[in-house]
DNA sequence: CTGAAAGCGCTTACAG
DNA sequence: CTGAAAGCGCTTACAG
């Protein structure tokens, strides 16, 4: 079962008596090089009864582009398996490209590690002419290295890093539409697990937006109602543990990811309360599974699908060289409204 | 923003006062280029300060080897989005094939489309050395076509194709035990819903082993309480609500995917029935948010990461000119007794 | 209209 | 010990 040999560019030319230089013409259909009709038919028969494809490594070389991006997911094992919108992430990116010949090269690097050699060895070796990373901490170094260096690079779920284009949804706002709707609802004492460490945007942003809620209510910032969660149920479960066991519990919270959010529903459970007649949850991501929670979790929908897109199309214009229209673009989230909050009691 | 230009073998060779040759020796190690240690560290110095790094489609091209292996997902956008397992298994194959210096190329195609032209063009131009396919319909003639040509090629999630190389969960097993696990119980009446089309060898086998387990118990098999899931938490509705219309509805239902079984569970409730009072539920795959359901969903334990990981060992192995110790790998599936199954009343 | 030639950046026998 | 040279498979000015 070896390998069979695949013709090349030489062996058309030198069956269809012609140069490879006719032949890359035709087979590149070049407008200006005048290639008569019975030569051009000619050279495309061959091509086909050879079974011709072109070799993408000679032919990037001679373009100098290697036709892939890479996506970079700066996640844990455990995150990523978790993370219900890495699918729709990766297929919205990979689906624009793949429109424009590109290929997607993924590569997940820990958070923990600092990374340095990993993907930007992929760009150094130039096997991939732009980068799209995703969810990286709020500073990473070699970002604004690689961009410095007029690398075409997109930053997905982190947005502070200055000048590099980047896509994000909106989390202020959708953490102040969360909160608000709380509000609205009547709760005064509302607690707040983040999605994560405050390292990441993603999870300042989020607070940020409770506390602005709180702030339009008139309500005073209180800093120990709020606990960090780490993307896990498990962290979830310990937040709210925590948040139950004050003299005086807050009667809803902010979940800043439905993930973390289901352990702490579970915690609720656990110790025989109701949702959402002792308390109110409502989480931010709307994982595929949130609606089927018992009662559905109320929570903030976001785009995955969009994101991947929008990063996609953002590193095709600066591979392109157009330079990309707007530097941050911010989808919006929307609330579903489901049965985890009410009104207080 | 311009990129700079990288320096090559050429720069290295000039400033260092040396022939490419020997730089390329230095850089390769080769152990029988006798290097004198001055000039290996003059070329090494140079090397670095030029800050060098090899161009990888320019090697790549030498060497004859895209160092890239692809991995194909055949699932629509909608099933992708709802993969939860898919994040795993990509990581497991990269893992396994970025220890090898190999990168991965992942490229979803649509179940429905013919996708001749998508992935079999990605081998032939050479932009991948391997493929790792995923859950590929029963008779994929594609792969068995690529497989003949001699490609590298490792098939997860179907394994009816003659002499290729696949890697698979036991599901005629897991099937078995999770029927078996009903018939313990004291059931007789057991329902089956297929986790998609039986154009899948996954759906077949888990059929299979439905049928077995009846089988075994001396349980004649009844057409009529089997219906075909599509992937979708709404095939799983539509499912169970011809499961319950039924004039003798079964007291226990096999669903072959946490996933429909989502749906299906809804609809139980939407009844007004309880489980496993009513109606005992066993799902399989074991999705992250299964555990949390309410009653928590018995369900068979898949490996995803394992399965990523051995698919990345196979075709890496296979790459490399050996032959995989085991045409057909199987990984066996675990029962996880939740509350959604009780013994019949 | 078409070919010879140089180039993309690397590897690797083959000579000295 | 080290270099000149051919090769990987393509592109693309530059001549005729």
């Amino acid at each position: 079962v070896s390998r069979k040999r695949r013709a090349t560019m030489q062996d058309i030319a030198r069956v269809a008596g012609v140069s490879r230089t006719t032949v890359s013409f035709v087979l590149n259909d070049i407008p200006d090089a005048n290639i008569p009709d019975v030569t051009r038919q000619r050279v495309l028969q061959v091509a086909r009864e050879l079974d011709y494809t072109p070799n993408a490594m000679a032919l990037n070389l001679a373009r100098g582009k290697a036709m892939t991006v890479g996506l970079i997911v700066r996640q844990t094992a455990e995150q990523l398996s978790i993370d219900a919108f890495l699918g729709q992430v990766i297929l919205g990116v990979m689906r624009v490209i793949e429109a424009q010949g590109f290929h997607l090269i993924i590569h997940a690097v820990d958070a923990s590690a600092s990374g340095t050699e990993t993907y930007v060895e992929l760009v150094r070796t130039r096997k991939v002419d732009g980068l799209v990373i995703s969810s990286p901490l709020a500073n990473d170094p070699e970002i604004k290295l690689l961009h410095d260096e007029g690398t075409p690079i997109v930053v997905h779920g982190a947005a502070d890093i200055p000048d590099v284009p980047s896509v994000d949804v909106d989390n202020v706002q959708g953490a102040y539409i969360a909160v608000k709707h709380l509000l609205d609802l009547g709760h005064r004492r509302i607690g707040h697990i983040t999605n994560t460490s405050l390292r990441y945007t993603s999870s300042r942003d989020r607070l940020k937006g409770y506390r602005q809620a709180l702030d339009d209510a008139g309500i005073a910032y209180d800093n120990s109602l709020v606990f960090e969660g780490e993307f896990t149920d498990l962290s979830g479960a310990n937040a709210m543990h925590r948040l139950l066991d004050m003299p005086n519990p807050p009667t809803a919270v902010f979940i800043g990811s439905d993930l973390v959010a289901l352990g702490a529903i579970g915690v609720v459970h656990e110790r025989g309360l109701r949702i959402p007649d002792d308390i109110s949850v409502i989480g931010f991501d709307d994982l595929m599974f949130s609606q089927y929670l018992q009662p559905p979790l109320t929570t903030m929908h976001l785009p995955p699908y969009d994101l991947g897109r929008r990063c996609g199309e953002t590193v095709l214009s600066i591979i392109r060289g157009e330079l990309p229209t707007s530097q941050r673009l911010l989808l919006p989230t929307e609330i579903r409204v489901r049965g985890s909050t009410a009104p207080l009691r």
